[in-house]
DNA sequence: CGCTGTCAAGAGCAGTGCTCTCGTTTTTGT
DNA sequence: ACAAAAACGAGAGCACTGCTCTTGACAGCG
């Protein structure tokens, strides 16, 4: 959190204007969605004239991605919580406290899960800055994953011929973390993780409308047989 | 296509410029996304001054809805398509057809994809002339179901505990198209569903990267698990 | 022929991201 | 302690956006 200590007065006004000015944009972000962020409307708000902004920003597309690496955090903090309440060896509950942990937190942030997880913006590629945080929540997976191997909890899918170059790619994502999982429990748990964000982005993006008017049981639902196909 | 036979000249040239119009839009929306598309450019480069087009259109937002079903109607014929190739009582192949076509046509056309499957536009509430459209491919899965269903083909996930509430909202999905395909396969299908859109936006909104440099092939195992789950 | 509705064009409003310049203030180096 | 350097807020300005309104020209119909 605090890399060095600012010593001199200018600087700590600066972090604190930054912070100012993040906040009040994610307040915007919040309420109209990233298309509606101005620089303007929050330099205005702020009191100042909308070039002053500039000094403390690059470009809008600078305060975006601030605002993704925060909201990528943010999500990830909220599962991080929910998870911990459970009791670690119930591997089931784990699960479900962080599927329902981010779709609570999207249903809160619809516009911050827009932005991370919605279509990226313009001409926008994500900048690294973005990786790391966006990988807080897979790792939570990933490590429930490892979790459940290590208990050899029997796989409700047939284990698919895959490559050898795919499988080493999903060797070389679970040894980064320091994690062993099997190339088939790998790939069963990239479509639990793709099957999780597609049902929360199908409800966020209306694309439940006029088939669900609640979407609350039918999650519930397919949680649990997410879980059943990873082994619980 | 042709909803009544246009009669006077001006109707004809009328229709012509309609159509002159959404072309470039959506040549202009290929390149450079949704958020570049500017009625301005649109109309510069058909040689008429901005205020000119809102004789067509009331509005940005009305030819954005106006792409947005086209869209809808491509990818629908795109994975139509695809399907029609298959034997019919290949039920695996169509399935594979319908999964991979729609992913081709969202490679081929990401800013079209991401305007019906991203996030959506700003304070846009999808009308319903978006709804019919919208429904081609669902509609396409929907009958594979039933087609499973009537060759008692054996759902490889437990059957999950529905309230009769929920029976009855996906009961009055399938009556609708006049199919019969049983809640439980139901379930399983809306997780298809989902997970078969989550994985292409994964992949087309950037949230592999780091994981697959090709996720031709993670697609491919992918499709064949959740042919599986249905009961192929 | 004349009336009515449609049309393109232009000017204009309010808003945007972003750049540049100009004094002022704060920090830094000597 | 004093001067040079860096950072800062303010303002004007550019090019762009969606959208509205008015004006004058044209086509189709009675």
């Amino acid at each position: 959190m605090s890399d060095s200590a600012p010593k001199r007065a200018r600087d700590i006004a600066r972090a604190a204007l930054i912070r100012e000015i993040t906040g009040t944009a994610r307040r915007h972000l919040a309420e109209e969605g990233a298309t509606g962020l101005s620089l303007r409307a929050v330099s205005r708000e702020l009191g100042m004239v909308s070039s002053a902004i500039y000094r403390y920003f690059p470009s809008r597309d600078a305060l975006l991605t601030q605002l993704i690496v925060e909201a990528y955090d943010a999500v990830g903090s909220a599962a991080e919580q929910a998870e911990a309440e459970i009791d670690r060896t119930d591997l089931g509950g784990r699960f479900a406290a962080i599927a329902h942990g981010i779709r609570d937190w999207a249903r809160t942030n619809p516009h911050e899960y827009a932005l991370i997880y919605g279509s990226p913006v313009p001409g926008y590629a994500a900048p690294e800055d973005t990786i790391a945080p966006a990988s807080r929540v897979t790792l939570l997976l990933l490590r429930l994953l490892a979790d459940l191997e290590a208990a050899d909890a029997p796989l409700a899918e047939p284990a698919p011929a895959l490559s050898s170059a795919l499988e080493a790619q999903l060797a070389a994502l679970v040894a980064d973390a320091g994690l062993t999982v099997s190339p088939a429990r790998m790939a069963t748990g990239i479509g639990v993780w793709t099957e999780l964000y597609g049902m929360i982005s199908f409800e966020l993006f209306g694309q439940f409308q006029n088939v669900f008017d609640n979407a609350d049981e039918i999650f519930a639902a397919r949680v649990e047989a997410m879980a059943a196909r990873m082994g619980v």
